[in-house]
DNA sequence: TATTTTATATCGGTGCACGATATAATGGAA
DNA sequence: TTCCATTATATCGTGCACCGATATAAAATA
């Protein structure tokens, strides 16, 4: 069996620490707003989907990776807060259909604009990371950064 | 207040879904393997810091991005299953110095070569994805993919 | 009609992370 | 030396995300 290098332990590492980075990043400005963690993404799915598609449960949870009554949980949750509406299909009756609010829309509006800066910044470090693990070095993205959140452990 | 195109909505969707279906491959790999979610990622932290540096806690929270104290319970648990040895500083007695035990090693190497195997699979989505989000196409990429996880909603 | 399948919902439990707080060693300041 | 602030680690109780098992109800099929 093959073996990793050191520095491919530290570029797995490191991209760990950049995305953990990013969905710190991600947290903090969800929690400021007032939402729950997961609240926002499942909001963004909806948005993110094809055309005026309205996605049942099924959909986001599938689309969210989740057990579908995980995602019931979430939705319940959305929905007491006004961020979300639920809908019965008209042509099967078993079926949900969701859409965003006017007041989930401003919400989503708000802070999707705040991760799409934040990811212009982030990104480069991401792919850069990336790009270690795969090897895939080029040159205009110089050496990996120090561990910056360590830089203490001279001591 | 600029607003976001419904392509964005969908780049920013795609990425997070990037992001889902890796750390999804990996919770289940590592539950595969026995151990918790965090606990990989402790792990390689440690294995990722630079040289033959011994981390103390206080750097293993700053690199993981979390308060000590949760650090603190998963190096108790990583310690009760014998993957982490905890030292008492020699100058400083208040400091705990972490390594990998043999078994950490083991478990480590093993977990690490299969997702760095799974990202050299998913590396390529992920960075189309950003590249999507920060509107630096190449033509070699092509159009973002549909939406594979919901193609059943055309119902 | 009876049975199976599909969609959503409910319940109880676990892991991760947090805030508040405690213990204990260190380093200065008086 | 004594006192105090700082630093490092640890403990306790809490909330959210997600899960497995199970329930309800509509739809599809026999």
């Amino acid at each position: 069996m093959k073996n990793l290098s050191i520095a491919d332990y530290q570029a797995l590492a490191e991209f760990r620490y950049q995305i953990r980075k990013f969905l710190h990043f991600s947290d903090s400005a969800i929690e400021r707003a007032g939402l729950e963690r997961s609240q926002y993404q499942l909001m963004l799915t909806i948005k993110g989907m094809p055309d005026g598609v309205r996605p049942r449960i099924r959909d986001i949870a599938d689309r969210m990776l989740i057990q579908h009554h995980s995602a019931v949980e979430l939705i319940d949750r959305l929905e007491t807060g006004g961020y979300v509406r639920r809908e019965r299909g008209q042509n099967d009756r078993r079926e949900v259909l969701l859409a965003l609010t006017a007041k989930g829309e401003r919400m989503l509006g708000q802070l999707a604009l705040h991760h799409h800066e934040e990811l212009q910044n982030a990104a480069p470090k991401l792919v850069g990371a990336l790009r270690r693990v795969t090897r895939e070095r080029r040159q205009d993205e110089g050496a990996p950064r120090g561990l910056k959140a360590v830089s203490s452990v001279g001591r």
